[in-house]
DNA sequence: TTTATTTGAGGACATCGGTCCTTTTCTTCT
DNA sequence: AGAAGAAAAGGACCGATGTCCTCAAATAAA
């Protein structure tokens, strides 16, 4: 299984004697996988699922950062840094993670140029992203954010999810709170540009969204 | 003189080969030293001055990323993505900076170990102090931040300048405008923290603006 | 000194978005 | 079915903040 995921994702830039450490984890949805504040042990590689990655501030209030899918890294920069946890991070769907503690990664891998260079590489991709996403909340409207969420979650079927607690997530991701989500997507329903019934909503106008989206960027 | 620089701030981490590349260059108060979207080609060690790194959006909106003090990297992640600038830079005071050549870099220090470390080092701080501060402008309302900055820049001196300019710096780097930035300095003269005339602000309650501040602090 | 020009402060107004709370709708239990 | 409870939506209100614009102050020019 291990080895099946290692090979899927290219992870033989980590010298065999460290893939040797690699042990695979299952997380249930809603599973804690770390907690902000903990202290960090484990490098972790997510090959299946869907994971939150959060930050709550000293005054309580959370900020959804990013969801992630295979591959994707957790607890790289606390390895760099040897910190405690920024996030939090927790399992959305059945998540399945290869996880090595810090101690064997040093021990394996802390000379090896491949490896080094492609911890960079995924830790630049991470910064651009992050600051790309949390600028991208200073500069526009939570229509815009909105409007380009729901695009980029709905990329081949025209439907998410609407309860209370997946409006609450993108509600925390985007920077808002639920009620305004809710009120703007009311607005969009009144545009014709989405539908909604008790527990979906349904993208009906991805032109008229994207023109929402546009608009902002060449205004 | 690059000796110095490279003795001072411990640059001995780059190979020899690759320290002898490095070019010592200066810059004037207000010069560029590099444009969002110019392909990167140099990487650059600030030692000594202050420069503004800033973000433009599509819309035009500027977002003053920070402020940064030697010693720091430019182009370090546009180094490893071989991508264009993210950002704008710019020499605040008077500036000098050790610049060497990406192909120069490549050559020379692709392999080394120490190197790689020291760039994962930066990176991860770069990155951690970038969350940072993005999501204390989503977490806290202007007044905070206003606060914040106010002692984070008077760390010895309590008067720092206020002219136009400068105010729409302060508003784009804690994310407002100049007229909200202008606003919120009138009610903290009100408050009796500051006082202001038409060039100075200064500093008068630091324990107020502290208090102001909380829990959340800045940098 | 007087006038013109630049620079900065602040008023007016509109909108965004947050909090609190009520109403509506759906679900579940008896 | 009817009642009770839970989940979701939406109304009311208000503070935060952006935009536009005017007026005052300072500076430069004549």
């Amino acid at each position: 299984m291990v080895e099946a995921y290692v090979k899927q994702f290219e992870l033989d830039v980590l010298p065999v004697a460290a893939q040797q450490e690699l042990k695979l984890v299952r997380y249930e949805p809603g599973d804690v996988i770390c907690t902000q504040g903990d202290e960090a042990e484990h490098l972790r590689f997510l090959v299946k699922g869907k994971i939150r990655v959060s930050h709550t501030s000293a005054t309580g209030k959370r900020l959804v950062l990013s969801f992630k899918y295979p591959l994707d890294l957790i607890g790289d920069i606390e390895y760099i840094q040897w910190t405690p946890y920024l996030n939090t991070v927790e399992a959305v769907t059945e998540v399945e993670m290869l996880v090595i503690r810090f101690e064997d990664l040093v021990r394996h891998a802390h000379e090896e140029v491949a490896w080094l260079h492609y911890l960079l590489e995924e830790i630049t991709r991470k910064f651009e992203r992050k600051s790309q996403s949390l600028s991208f909340n200073l500069f526009y409207p939570v229509e815009v954010r909105l409007a380009s969420y729901l695009l980029s979650m709905t990329p081949d079927d025209q439907t998410l999810g609407s309860t209370v607690d997946q409006l609450t997530d993108i509600a925390d991701l985007i920077g808002t709170s639920y009620r305004h989500v809710n009120r703007t997507l009311r607005r969009f329903v009144e545009a014709g540009l989405i539908e909604r019934n008790r527990r979906m909503i349904t993208i009906i106008d991805r032109e008229g969204l994207l023109e929402i989206v546009g608009e902002s960027i060449y205004e």
